[in-house]
DNA sequence: ATGTGTGAAGTACTTCACAGCC
DNA sequence: GGCTGTGAAGTACTTCACACAT
């Protein structure tokens, strides 16, 4: 999951619920894979398989669409993709903008994903001087003071930003207020937005916690109902301040309360700005 | 979102919602840092904006930890920290196993949030040979050979997949067989996995795409009911092989057909294995 | 007076199961 | 006979609204 704010209530654009729309670049992919092995129909089981999700709900996602496929026969692999494509707007080049270039944004900009989905990468900003004018995978990166002019002159309307959490929500600004209306935040922020300005947000730290969770529950069902177990509820609600006991389980490592390393908690998001 | 696969079917381990699961490293961080600036009680209504949820939302969250606060009063922060750090699982230590050190794994590498939330990357594990011995983040990159020793000598059940894709389900397959119950997937494939073993991925690549179907919204709204608008299904199903139409609006950039690097489309990840 | 905790109502998404077309 | 497309049923999540504890 992903979307920041602007679930865009009552949304369902045109009638496709938004868990569809976060499907069908699975299917692309799917579709894409198929499309290179000259495969040139497929059923919506096998589709399904490919894509990781069950056939009822791919036959569902694609009504949505329109009708596509051929009863007793399966879905035109060449024809789907260019319906999703289109319905995603993936036939038209989208030039995008990343703040940002430490470690992740630098990643970001040698990612391949992006150029074969129609995505441009325009420029790469950051707020460290010394980045200014060395390139990154290939673009130069340019400084922050350019950032309305490279947004207008470019007519960018989707902004990554990779920046720490700190100057996340001031970079925001600026790119909203430079014309941008998606925002893809990889920083451990909430961003607020004006309505009309989409903001969907990729958190590691927040997937790593929620394997956590799981994982815990594996390991407490495994060894079978441990003491905090049945609905015995813990220390009663005076709040035991300042004080995180110690960790219980787990194997090898020593300190638990690993070095904090700035303020937040979750700090920057792994590079300068 | 994320989930691969093991949606845990009729999951809600002992009750807590999947959604709720989701919510709460984002209370977690704001609490955090109400935290750090000493504030001893908030509010549903002050919690909630700062977490960008609704309050009636969080209250119905917090209900199924338990009863947490005081009526007329709010919620004891240090409290709260505490109680939903432990529902996380983030009361104890867990050593994570990044395999794939290109520009992203090593981003990852040096991600301050994993610390700061227990997680502790325990190993870096790479394919090629050259990388061997090579410190990121501090961490010296080890050989793919030495997997399994690593996931056993650590006892570590989370890893995280930042291989090309093409590597990615191989790498997925050893990292279970090992011993792994746990799976962060960056590489944008479909992870086949084991019952009991919990995959989410992140996909770039599609987080983009989402914003772009939106963002291609607002463009269609904003210029008002252009040409295929109304109910008006475009060319029928007899499927145009081989064809796709050059990109319609957006300014500036030539090939919408950028350069293809590799099969698949969406190609490696970003950095070698 | 204030703000939590929660049944009940509402909405969104998933899955079933089968009619209808190839 | 095989496979899509879709109403209907089922499940999950959200939001409302208010009783009740402090």
């Amino acid at each position: 999951m992903a979307t920041g704010r602007t679930h865009r209530p009552a949304t369902r654009s045109r009638g496709i619920p938004e868990a569809t729309v976060a499907r069908l670049p699975l299917y692309l992919r799917a579709l894409t894979a198929l499309s290179e092995r000259s495969v040139p129909t497929v059923s919506s089981e096998e589709l399904a398989t490919a894509a990781g999700v069950n056939s009822a709900k791919l036959r569902k996602d694609f009504s949505y669409l329109g009708s596509y496929g051929t009863r007793g026969v399966g879905y035109d692999v060449e024809y789907l993709v260019y319906q999703i494509s289109r319905e995603l707007g993936l036939t038209q080049d989208w030039p995008v903008v990343i703040v940002g270039i430490g470690n992740l944004g630098a990643a970001l900009a040698n990612y391949g994903g992006f150029a074969s989905r129609g995505f441009r990468v325009a420029a790469l900003i950051d707020a460290d001087p010394a980045m200014a004018g060395k390139p990154v995978a290939g673009i130069p990166v340019q400084h922050t003071d350019e950032l309305e002019k490279i947004i207008t002159d470019n007519g960018v309307s989707i902004g990554v930003i990779a920046t720490p959490a700190g100057a996340a929500q001031q970079v925001c600004d600026r790119l909203v207020a430079a014309g941008i209306t998606s925002i893809l935040n990889f920083a451990p922020t909430v961003l607020s937005v004006p309505d009309g300005v989409d903001v969907r947000k990729v958190d590691l730290s927040i997937e790593l916690q929620i394997l956590a969770f799981h994982e815990q529950r594996k390991a407490g069902e495994e060894a079978s109902a441990p003491e905090e177990a049945a609905g015995a509820v813990p220390p009663p609600p005076v709040a035991p301040h300042r004080a995180r006991p110690g960790a219980p389980g787990a194997p090898g490592a020593p300190g638990a309360d690993s070095g904090r390393q700035g303020p937040d908690g979750d700090v920057p998001a792994v590079m300068p700005a």
